[in-house]
RNA sequence: GCCCGGGUGGUGGAAUUGGUAGACACGCAAGACUUAAAAUCUUGUGACCAUUUGGUCGUGCGGGUUCAAGUCCCGCCCCGGGUACCA
């Protein structure tokens, strides 16, 4: 009898599967489709650890088990290989990144080798490759060359534009613009070329504009919002600053209505979803105009809440509001420049801790409330966001907390509007009160009074309904080098498109960005570039999100020279039918390549408005991080070390431990034996004299060498799995020990697939053992007829193995083999034909061990071409029947019952629950009715 | 503050969605095989009492609905994630 041995299988198969190219895919219209898609990782210089494999294991899982189920399955790998990491490597040694990324790339991919995936690597993508990048050009060029129609929502050709403004200028227009301009044809024809170009870009839905934008100095680049996070870089977390610079912007804000409609369609958790839509941030409100006393301006306000117009007791204007010059009187402009001043020097971090402490200024204006003519003094303050809705407030001290802050700061008058309500010390916020002191909606409620408002307002043409969204347009410009170069050049400060060739990343000197924005491609010659044009070209690159809002359309037809994907082809795969990543792209990516695909879906290119049909966000993997406790005070002039047990509060410095040193990592006893410590002392050199306090004796390393029974406890922490912490547990090390098929079912049976848990190696020798039987378990099994009994567990399985795939849960899959496994053992002998079902049922968890067990079972074809097997009820018949005893359909009561018992024991078990017994005593049972599962309905 | 998740043995986690709570696994304990160890196998393992037969308590806390609640309702506490002067 052999023994399982996972390697000499593993690198068998593994080779086999490569020559054969099994995994590789063809379109097959006589085949349903399936696509199963990974969020295709970025190949940093630190590998795969555990924690990555995760996802795709899972992906990897349902994909082998849909091909089993008869699907055509698109299960593709690839590489977002533009970014900042290699750039960054390539600046501190001058390694072009093209060559480090290639090095990655191909550590990946030996990693990932070993894990038996089932992608189909003809069809590898990387988002640096030129024949790649040449279609994310093309994209930003339809981008470029496109504008939204608002009234059909949708995104036509510019030259549609054009024709429009040719013939009626802008009668009529509904357009997505950065700002209204009104001209006649007349005017528009009589514009010079550069004029049409500028009166364009404001329209189109990727355009250059001078605009705020994140500028991180240390990174070098600017940043979109989603890249931001409590005012430092998400990556690195250096501080951003606003700053006024040309950038390419995308105008994604069109697409706002349509990005929140689409999230009805589709299969992703709530929590992600909520997180698009506060993201989207649609509110629906009123457009109010403010009259400016004395004046011809009109201030034009943003509300959600006119019912509480009559409350209006100030106004307030963003600092940098287009009118906060023009209104402010000679008396107050002092105050006003100071506090401009004052408030320009703050970045958006400052302004933004400022909560609770507002700051502003009087201008000395008043503006007219259009409700009552009431006057109402105009200020200033950093509390109101330029950037959102109009950048001013009609403030209301007695319905909005941050108004109420500023009215008290500020001695201003709180209205009170609310009936029966105290303004003591709060602002009222709710809206389940009566109005007072608002002669037109006194006695009414909220939907009622606002409706009476705004009828008003709307009926005076002193507002407009207005549906506002938080969502700005994405920035898309980086000041790097490692990035796709955009296809455009500048005559005479105007951008034009270049379509004929592909603009080509050239190659410069030093990758460094400078400390004033001029990108690195700025070192880069003319006869650098293989294009150039004009003036000069673009120097930007496109951010790192440009390449990942659409890679999976390439999947599709990845080696296209002349389209980004054949008509045929994105018609046959359509919608990636489950996309499994983390969930920490939930307004990055999963919200760009949204909105790349309706607009790739308006140019009629595709057929589907969202890309993703189902979401499942994969938890993500910690480890623990292990440290020595290092005392502050020295002894003797040499260093300390004492067990976590002992340390009393910071009297000591946390020295990090590589996790291969240390014994039980990751639970409360770890510790190093005195062996371990001398490889510790050996790793890190200056703790070569350090003594070490074990039950308050000091020792020396080579004392303790002496005396191996001592340990010293270490403190250990839950944390990122990282090279900083030393605690990265590489895959082919579990793999070297276990085999890939212990560590597939392993880090599927640690845990429901979205938790996030922090890995230990706790449990996995059940794993290992669970595999070493069902390898046992097959060499004994013989070629006889299945029993009734073996086949009772198989279904079992069956049923359960292929429900609970279904719904994504993994881990209790892997319980139901074990199961099995040991309902099987347990019987004196089992069949091959048994066997040989449950291999199938185990390929897509651990394929290598199941393609072994069925080539020996005398099978040519692989295993990803058995097909899975049906669920047999019959075989749980004899214990489903039903027992009448009357019937009158009154009452159901449920019981949960043994399953093994006969007809005359259900009624005796029935009446054994005391408080049911009772509860039935003065009723007739009618029926009782035992079903295949558990369960027993008792009918009254 | 607001919006989502979640709280079950020593540990990771199950529980047919209202029906025997703790599946499966780790760990631990005892035993078998072995000169010994490893490996493997068997048994036990929520707590407390009775130690045989049982009994009582038990899913963060407090109430409620129900013959029956981890699951539903009301009120708290704690943990994790997201987000915020968004008018």
């Amino acid at each position: 009898m052999t023994t399982y041995n996972p390697k000499e299988i593993e690198s068998k198969w593994q080779s086999f599967w490569r020559k054969e190219k099994t995994f590789s895919v063809k379109e097959d219209p006589n085949k349903k489709k399936y696509y199963v898609l990974d969020m295709f990782p970025y190949p940093s210089g630190e590998g795969l650890h555990v924690g990555h494999p995760l996802g795709y294991i899972a992906s990897d899982i349902f994909a082998r088990f849909k091909k089993h189920q008869g699907y055509n399955v698109l299960h593709p790998m690839g590489y977002d290989s533009f970014g900042l990491p290699a750039e960054q490597y390539a600046i501190q040694t001058g390694q072009h990144p093209a060559l480090t990324t290639e090095k990655n790339i191909n550590r990946y991919r030996q990693q990932l080798d070993r894990l038996g995936f089932a992608f189909d690597w003809d069809r590898e993508i990387r988002t640096s490759d030129p024949s790649y990048y040449k279609w994310t050009q093309w994209i930003f060029l339809q981008l470029f060359d496109s504008w939204y129609d608002v009234a059909e929502k949708k995104a036509k050709p510019i030259s549609k534009l054009v024709s429009h403004f040719e013939n009626h200028g802008t009668q009529n227009l509904l357009a997505s613009c950065t700002k209204e301009l009104v001209f006649s044809p007349k005017k528009w024809n009589a514009y010079s070329t550069e004029n049409k170009e500028k009166v364009l870009m404001n329209y189109r839905l990727a355009y250059l504009s001078m605009s705020q934008v994140n500028w991180c100095p240390e990174l070098g680049t600017v940043l979109a919002n989603d890249e931001v996070k409590d005012g430092v870089s998400e990556r690195g977390g250096y501080p951003v600053e606003q700053k006024e610079m040309m950038q390419w912007s995308l105008r994604i804000s069109s697409y706002a209505q349509r990005l929140l409609d689409g999230l009805d369609q589709v299969d992703f958790t709530p929590s992600l979803k909520e997180q698009q839509r506060n993201w989207i941030g649609r509110s629906e409100g009123l457009l109010i105009d403010f009259e400016i006393e004395a004046q011809p301006q009109i201030i034009k306000v943003f509300t959600t809440r006119p019912d509480t117009i009559y409350g209006v007791s100030f106004m307030t204007l963003a600092p940098e509001h287009h009118l906060v010059q023009q209104i402010t009187t000679d008396e107050y402009k002092t105050d006003v420049l100071s506090y401009l001043d004052v408030v320009s020097k703050k970045n958006e971090r400052e302004r933004q801790s400022n909560v609770g402490n507002p700051t502003g200024v009087f201008t000395g204006a008043y503006a007219l409330n259009p409700i009552n003519n009431e006057k109402i003094p105009i200020w200033i303050s950093e509390y109101v966001l330029y950037g959102y809705g109009t950048g001013a407030v009609m403030a209301v001290p007695a319905g909005d907390q941050r108004d109420y802050d500023f009215a008290k700061e500020f001695n201003i008058e709180i209205k009170n509007i609310f009936k029966g309500v105290s303004l003591a010390s709060n602002a009222y916020v709710e809206k389940d009160v009566e109005y007072i002191n608002s002669p037109a909606i006194e006695g009414l409620n909220y939907e009622d009074a606002t409706d009476v408002i705004m009828t008003t307002l709307i009926q005076k043409k002193k507002a407009t309904k207005k549906v506002n969204f938080r969502l700005r347009d994405a920035i898309f410009s980086r000041q790097r080098y490692w990035g796709e170069p955009f296809p455009i050049f500048y005559k005479n400060s105007t951008p034009y498109p270049i379509k004929d060739t592909q603009v080509l990343l050239p190659k410069v000197d030093k990758y460094l960005p400078t400390k004033d924005g001029r990108p690195p491609l700025g070192r880069a010659g003319r006869e650098d570039w293989n294009v150039f044009l004009g003036d000069q070209m673009e120097l930007n690159t496109m951010p790192g999100w440009a390449g990942s809002s659409w890679y999976f359309l390439r999947y599709m037809d990845p080696k296209n020279e002349n389209e980004l994907a054949s008509a045929e082809k994105l018609t046959y795969w359509n919608q990636v039918d489950l996309y499994v990543g983390g969930a920490e792209h939930a307004v990055g990516h999963l919200l760009y390549s949204r909105f790349w695909t309706k607009f790739l879906y308006d140019l009629n290119i595709i057929s589907f408005e969202e890309p993703f049909k189902k979401l499942l966000n994969q938890g993500m993997i910690g480890g623990a991080i292990e440290s020595l406790c290092l005392k502050k005070e020295k002894k003797d002039g040499k260093p300390v070390f004492i067990c976590s047990s002992q340390i009393d509060n910071n009297q000591f410095v946390k020295i990090p431990c590589h996790i291969d040193f240390v014994s039980d990592y990751g639970t409360k006893n770890s510790y190093l034996t005195p062996n371990q410590i001398a490889e510790f002392t050996h790793w890190r050199p200056e703790f070569k004299d350090a003594l070490f306090e074990i039950n308050n004796e000091l020792y020396s390393v080579s004392e303790l060498a002496k005396d191996t029974s001592q340990k010293l406890y270490t403190l250990t922490e839950h944390g990122k799995m990282s090279k900083r912490y030393f605690n990265t547990i590489d895959p082919e090390k579990i793999c070297d020990t276990y085999g890939a098929d212990t560590l597939r079912c392993y880090e599927m049976f640690l845990g429901p697939i979205e938790e996030h848990k922090p890995w230990n190696v706790n449990g996995i020798s059940g794993v290992f053992g669970f595999l070493k039987k069902t390898w046992a378990l097959f060499q004994q099994a013989k070629q006889e007829e299945q029993t009734k009994e073996e086949l009772k567990t198989l279904h079992k399985t069956i049923k359960k193995v292929t429900e609970d795939i279904e719904n994504h849960s993994f881990n209790t899959v892997i319980s139901t083999f074990m199961i099995a496994v040991n309902e099987w053992n347990k019987l004196p002998q089992i069949s091959l034909k048994t066997m040989e079902t449950f291999t199938v049922l185990l390929s897509p968890f651990a394929p290598h061990i199941s393609e072994e067990i069925w080539k020996k079972l005398g099978y040519e074809s692989t295993v990803s071409k058995a097909p899975w097997p049906l669920f047999d009820e019959s075989f749980f018949e004899e214990s489903s029947y039903e027992y009448p005893i009357s019937f009158n359909g009154k009452m159901r009561y449920k019981l949960a019952l043994p399953l093994s018992l006969t007809k005359d024991e259900v009624e005796i078990e029935v009446l054994k629950n005391e408080k049911t017994k009772k509860h039935l005593a003065d009723k007739e049972i009618k029926r009782v009715i035992v079903v295949p599962g558990k369960i027993v309905n008792i009918v009254v």
